[in-house]
DNA sequence: GCTTGACCTGAACTATGGATCAGGTTGTAG
DNA sequence: CTACAACCTGATCCATAGTTCAGGTCAAGC
């Protein structure tokens, strides 16, 4: 095993987090419980580093942080079927949103068509006006 | 020309809005100005429907309020040049998000294996503690 | 003629997800 | 030894997107 270990701004320039956010979603149970060292400033394990790389990941597909602290306290608890529900779901909702996100693209394309002939007439009806 | 025309509470139906909500996007300049009947009521035509299942299309694919406001403000200004840059712009989002939650449901079904291994693994555990 | 239901307005309240600030402690560098 | 950076806690503030409430109008049915 590595004994590599992480500040809080370490953390912060590989999640993207800001340090205030990570320390935020550590108090509201987002993030594990960190170790601290003699002075009191968190120190993060490879593990650690890991388990926040893949909540940043949940949250940027719009998981809820109250749903995130679930999974998180399940894993902390290591009732990891109850892990495994929490994700299925997420699985569900992502495969919904995937189907609306493409259906979306479709009618968006359609919209454009439909403005890029609106937008291509009303200059002709500029130029005529202008004779 | 139908002169179908609606109530709110038809809105409603039709969209899955609220009514507070309804009003309230109307409001905000989400919804475009609605015509009113002698009492006040605001009766909608069919065009005036058209228009919000479209604006609660762009909501479900995470438009922002703002956004949504200023792209109604541009067609109801006729800025239909304006219109177009704004879907473009939210076109590029989606194709963005789309990306991302594909990537994310090959994680999430990478992650689920494992939990289902682990699981697995520690019933065989508690069955040979039991013994 | 009065109650009931659908609508109206404006204002206050709520929840979520942070951002920012005040005030304090280390620890290394000049 | 002092200043500067990086961290700490707790508290307050902010934006977004609604929800709820108080008080009022109007039309239809009994």
């Amino acid at each position: 095993m590595e004994d590599t270990s992480y500040l809080i701004s370490d953390i912060a320039s590989h999640t993207g987090l800001s340090i205030d956010v990570i320390r935020y979603y550590e108090k509201i149970g987002v993030l594990p419980p960190i170790s601290r060292k003699e002075n009191g400033h968190r120190i993060y394990s490879r593990s650690d580093l890991e388990r926040i790389m893949f909540v940043t990941h949940l949250k940027r597909t719009q998981m809820p942080l109250k749903d995130i602290e679930q999974y998180v306290r399940f894993y902390n608890e290591g009732q990891y079927d109850q892990c495994y529900n929490v994700l299925k779901e997420h699985k569900h909702y992502i495969e919904t949103k995937l189907a609306e996100m493409t259906e979306s693209l479709e009618r968006m394309n359609y919209k454009l068509e439909n403005y890029q002939q609106i937008i291509q007439t009303s200059m002709i009806t500029e130029e005529n006006t202008n004779e």
